[in-house]
DNA sequence: CAAAGCATTATCTGATCAAATTAATAAAAT
DNA sequence: ATTTTATTAATTTGATCAGATAATGCTTTG
């Protein structure tokens, strides 16, 4: 089939290709803080012109996902341990109160599914592979909020999680991980028995755990 | 001085300027909700071409300012009654963590300048002027928020704000306000008492009360 | 009320311009 | 003579615009 420059078939724009694969190599880690990169780079990798990626970038620099320098030079953020620490206070607030929300509504097919993620996150720490191991801690969280059918919250939360995550990547790195998160356990026990004080403790815990190893 | 098209003088890049000036007529509420703009449209109003309107327009969609239909028609969003409850609730939780924040920090000389913000609050009412009012009580919590020293949580309040923008508007209108918010005093006495429970509460009802009259 | 033509609109490419970065060269100091 | 600094040229890079293309919405007609 040809590649097709000019047809928008309105489901796949081409900036909106190129966001959202950068999007994904950022938010799982996959380019390393610092790294700079050019427009005209990034529209030979995708095949397109310079205006769709300098739109996917522009997006993903609003979000916090890229910094800019004056000049207009894009790169990934180097996070400072204040900045970590704010964001990481901000994981807490919003996904707790997203967890709380999510608590009425989870029922035993969702907790299944958790399980099963939990054990694919189990699975890519035994594969020591850090992108799969991101990727799919972020799905666990995700997949339960996702019930507590508040869709701007949960848009800032993913927010957060693309600025940190190639701090993320980092901290994976320095921790040598054996054993599954322990709190992923206690989150679902808690929703197993409509528990929401610990609920709320086991995701705070969850969320400010890791992150707090990085700022000392 | 001739229109030097190609001079960007890099504090004044085009889609920088139409970002802004959008952003604030949407933030104060001279849009009105349903209202829809066309990119050409935008780009004669400014004096420039539809690249950097759809750069501006894009970022301002990625902060939910703006929403787009599958075909890429701009209009500002109307919001379910769900959706302001949400974003209530949000302004709620960070709000009060960055009052919280801001209180060790809060000084005579700034608890001086929110009371002068305070009283152009007051004259803004008196005015029936519903612009200057949202300006002037975002205002006053931002020079607030501003010495939490905590950028990334103000930003992600700020584009609460900025989803809100029309809404608050027809707030306004709604309820026919003699007098100024009854809950920018509180904060002050809190502020002034070094009382962080009485702040938490104050803020957090200030942020409600008006939004949750919508709902309703 | 349905269909076809017309006008409007957004998306993308390629070209052009200006700024910024890098490379190269010359000058100066140790 | 070697290293450092200053200056200048060349290259890279981002921002913008105008034009071409295709999809969408609207109007008119059967």
């Amino acid at each position: 089939m040809e590649k097709s420059k000019n047809s928008f078939d309105k489901g796949s724009l081409a900036h909106d290709r190129v966001y959202k694969a950068l999007r994904m190599s950022i938010m799982y880690g996959e380019i390393k803080p610092g790294q700079s990169l050019t427009l005209r780079g990034i529209a030979k990798s995708y095949n397109v012109s310079m205006t769709p990626s300098r739109e996917a970038v522009r997006r993903l620099v609003a979000e916090g996902a890229l910094a800019m320098t004056s000049s207009g030079r894009v790169l990934t953020p180097e996070l400072s341990n204040e900045r970590i620490e704010e964001l990481a206070a901000m994981r807490a607030l919003i996904e707790v109160e997203l967890s709380s929300r999510a608590l009425p509504r989870a029922h035993t097919a969702l907790i299944d599914r958790l399980q099963a993620i939990n054990a694919r996150v189990a699975q890519a720490i035994d594969d020591h592979d850090a992108v799969t191991y991101i990727q799919t801690n972020l799905e666990f969280h995700k997949t339960l909020y996702l019930r507590a059918q508040a869709p701007a919250m949960l848009a800032t939360a993913e927010t957060v999680w693309l600025q940190l995550g190639p701090t993320m990547r980092a901290l994976y790195g320095k921790l040598q991980r054996k054993e599954p998160p322990r709190f992923h356990k206690i989150i679902l026990s808690a929703l197993s028995a409509g528990d929401e004080p610990s609920l709320r403790i086991a995701v705070r815990s969850d969320v400010t755990q890791g992150l707090r190893m990085l700022t000392s």
